[in-house]
DNA sequence: GTTATTTTGTGAACACTGTTTACTTTCTGT
DNA sequence: ACAGAAAGTAAACAGTGTTCACAAAATAAC
């Protein structure tokens, strides 16, 4: 047994990593740039100078890989909540940052947004279960939590199924998300007279908007 | 002159519209199965017996015969939208109502509608201004109608934008539509011990919660 | 009624896509 | 040094949307 008990990597290991990481970083650019219709396993590779049929030793398919850079996508999502643990004083600041935290993130990589929300039940595919693990489940899990803060502050009114409340909020956020990104000038469109507000605070309105509703 | 004047149509250009129909069935049988991904120009063409190349004499692309299929489905869910006519205290109700239609008409064919909010801006693609007659415009301003009569009945609170307003309510219901249709069991997630509630009661657990916050 | 012309439909090809298979080269453990 | 595993590749398979030259049929013109 070496002394070596962390990072336990051979030469070869390594290496393999490396091209991995490789790989990962071409298929996240060309992602970011056109989604998934922009990433070919053909452009991917050429690009990295390495043949299609390569890409397969390390993957096992193209989904497989999108899979890979939605996980990487969802990670740091949630990586992005977990700042917002303690409760501050001013709960209904707290609560606004963590959403608007939610929607800044996934406008700044919309194609992973949408790729992660991106899955019709196609018959053949078979219905796997919410799987507590899943980071999709821990972001709900999360905003959950928050709405359950609020409502124990007095903040929120307690009159209310605590999951219904938190479905709905993440419904009106995904929305938001969805519009904002698919719909061009959603944040502008018919406001003829008054000057279209900027994204950050057209979001903010929004959110005081859900956020009224729970009110005391 | 003939005496027709409505429907002057040559029995060539009645016998082309009946085969445009028929391509246009055809496609939206397909489509509403597995979406843009199930419906082939060659399968199309083989299902209808016709060659692929003879779909190109009716429609320019596959991307114009999916608009086709989307425009139809905007229609469908535009003619589902009544404007309101009654007492004030049925109001609410209605307003219920309205965002209900929505939802179901849109679950009633998820493709159809993740495909109307499915055009990310592609770099090459121009992004095309609000175009008034669009019926996107339209239905949000149908949206936006109802939350003025809102308020000028005093149902709802008269300090707030109503665009701003009819935005986070589209969001809201948008983004709902969304999660149902593309994260399994949401309606249920992490709903041990209660027993789930039905899709209509969800739903309008969701949009009471929505109207919630105008309520004067 | 017989041309001339436009429309309708097709088979074959082009340029892509994801993926698999047989094969060679390179590296690794013994 | 040698056997075996891993890395990498060219070629092919089965699809896709789309185009093009060409044949058949319906229409228009005379």
């Amino acid at each position: 047994m070496k002394t070596a008990l962390k990072t336990e990597l051979s030469p070869a290991e390594r290496r393999r990593d490396r091209t991995r990481k490789t790989i990962l970083m071409s298929a996240e650019r060309l992602f970011a740039r056109e989604g998934e219709a922009g990433l070919s396993i053909r452009k991917l590779a050429d690009d990295i100078d390495y043949s299609p049929a390569a890409i397969y030793k390390y993957f096992e398919s193209k989904q497989d890989l999108v899979d890979a850079l939605k996980e990487a996508f969802f990670e740091l999502l949630l990586s992005e909540m977990e700042e917002f643990v303690g409760a501050p004083d001013e709960y209904i600041d707290y609560a606004h940052d963590f959403l608007m935290t939610y929607v800044r993130t996934a406008l700044s990589k919309p194609h992973h947004y949408a790729a992660a929300f991106a899955g019709l039940p196609d018959e053949k595919t078979p219905i796997k279960p919410p799987s507590e693990g899943s980071l999709k489940v821990q972001a709900f899990i999360k905003l959950r939590g928050m709405v359950k803060q609020g409502v124990e502050l007095g903040v929120f009114r307690a009159d209310m199924d605590v999951s219904q409340t938190a479905k709905s909020i993440w419904a009106a956020m995904h929305g938001f998300v969805n519009l904002m990104a698919h719909v061009p000038h959603f944040h502008a469109i018919l406001a003829y007279e008054t000057s279209p507000p900027g994204r950050d605070f057209f979001t903010s309105q929004h959110i005081k908007f859900i956020l009224r509703g729970l009110a005391t």
